[in-house]
DNA sequence: AATGAAGTTAAACAGTTGTTTCAAACGGTG
DNA sequence: CACCGTTTGAAACAACTGTTTAACTTCATT
């Protein structure tokens, strides 16, 4: 009844303009990401895609297993819009951590404003419920494991893999606090001062610089006040 | 019953089990920490709290007072709860950081397991609403600029207050990685792992060293595999 | 033209939500 | 006791929720 097999699973289907399983796709993302599962309506998500109502069980069964799939699609897309960087061999590991932290800031940031994707997949992250086991081995855990590749090839490999994970994880939490608890940030410190060094470039810098401090591969920040 | 309250150090205050206003405060807390705002009703939290319905709307009018209140409510409790450490003049920095990071995290993680108060705010820090801004000014900012003072003395003034604010943001990220992402970071590493290396105190001990590493108060972590 | 599956629609369904109503119960004061 | 403001209780309200129904359109295939 109304669990009719409903695998759409049919030949491109990429998402134009007139798919209208890839346009509830997007817009329950962006509603869900937005107001969270509860709070985000199916009436809502259907006028956003400009969909009847019904469009969603026919697709996707019911509001629970559409929120998982956006979840997915957010990540799958997000992984598209900004891969991992890629080194030739001999990069030196002190170049490719502030590439990666780069890397995850502008994930994370985003060049301008945050992408609805990655409001949704903090979401889980925070709340995590059905769909986080998923984005954790698929799009979580490969990149933490490059980080920790990262770490262990900057140490010579004299660290415990426990600790590399442990360090990886203070490099993760300083980039985090800024998607996550980004707004009391902002309330934190003055304007101009978030322009000047609270943007993603200057604070991959930064981070950067203040772990390779940490791990005596790179002078103390202590006093180095100067230019900017 | 729902209001049994292992913490109730003190003779402390006009909440006693009698007074339906606190029980629906206290009970309203647990479901929005636990919920959210939208998924929380009030027809669970006045069953939690054993009162009437009408309760809610008699006492504080509409559900969203009711919500502003509870937080309000969270963080005066854990402010008692887990107050700031007091040093006696003369100090050393060193060890105040590591008292204050200690602090922090036991704020924010519990010793046992996570208090719905810290849940509450981390809810209204992730996705702000009008409760914010008297969190972050009556809670919050007065912690950060504890924070911010020690990293001043600790740097014997030679950091602008911009960048010891930008330090004092590394410190607590790599602690609010844990609070708030904690169920994605136990996916990421091994449970004895977790046990050993990612409890409290431990962590208390690594982040400060971390810190002060980077800062060149104390020796590179790098290599220092064995002991502490 | 007829068929039948696939897609779309408006309308309705059953349940839950926040909120209100109004009468009963309470607790002190004359 | 009667009086009166405060507090509680069960029931009802109107609005909204996710979901389903059944009629309707397309449209390629027979």
């Amino acid at each position: 009844m109304a669990s009719i097999s409903i695998q759409k699973a049919g030949p491109i289907e990429s998402e134009g303009q007139d798919d209208p399983r890839g346009r509830i796709l997007s817009a329950a993302g962006q509603e869900f990401a937005e107001k969270g599962f509860e709070a985000a309506t199916i009436r809502d998500i259907c006028t956003l895609a400009t969909v009847n109502v019904a469009a969603v069980n026919y697709y996707f069964g019911d509001k629970h297993r559409l929120y998982i799939e956006s979840v997915r699609h957010a990540h799958e897309e997000r992984s598209q819009q900004v891969p991992l960087p890629e080194w030739v061999d001999g990069t030196q590991p002190v170049k490719k951590l502030r590439d990666f932290v780069g890397n995850m800031l502008q994930r994370m940031l985003g060049f301008d404003h945050p992408p609805w994707q990655v409001r949704l997949m903090l979401r889980e992250i925070l709340h995590p419920t059905d769909a986080c086991r998923e984005l954790v081995e698929d799009y979580i855990r490969p990149h933490f494991t490059v980080l920790c590749s990262i770490l262990d090839e900057l140490t010579d490999g004299e660290m415990s893999p426990a600790e590399v994970r442990r360090i990886g994880l203070s490099v993760v939490g300083q980039c985090f606090l800024y998607r996550a608890a980004g707004d009391v940030v902002g309330m934190l410190i003055p304007l101009n001062e978030k322009k000047n060094l609270h943007n993603p470039l200057e604070l991959a810098d930064y981070i950067t610089s203040f772990c390779l401090a940490a791990l005596g591969k790179q002078a103390p920040l202590f006093g180095e006040v100067s230019q900017k």
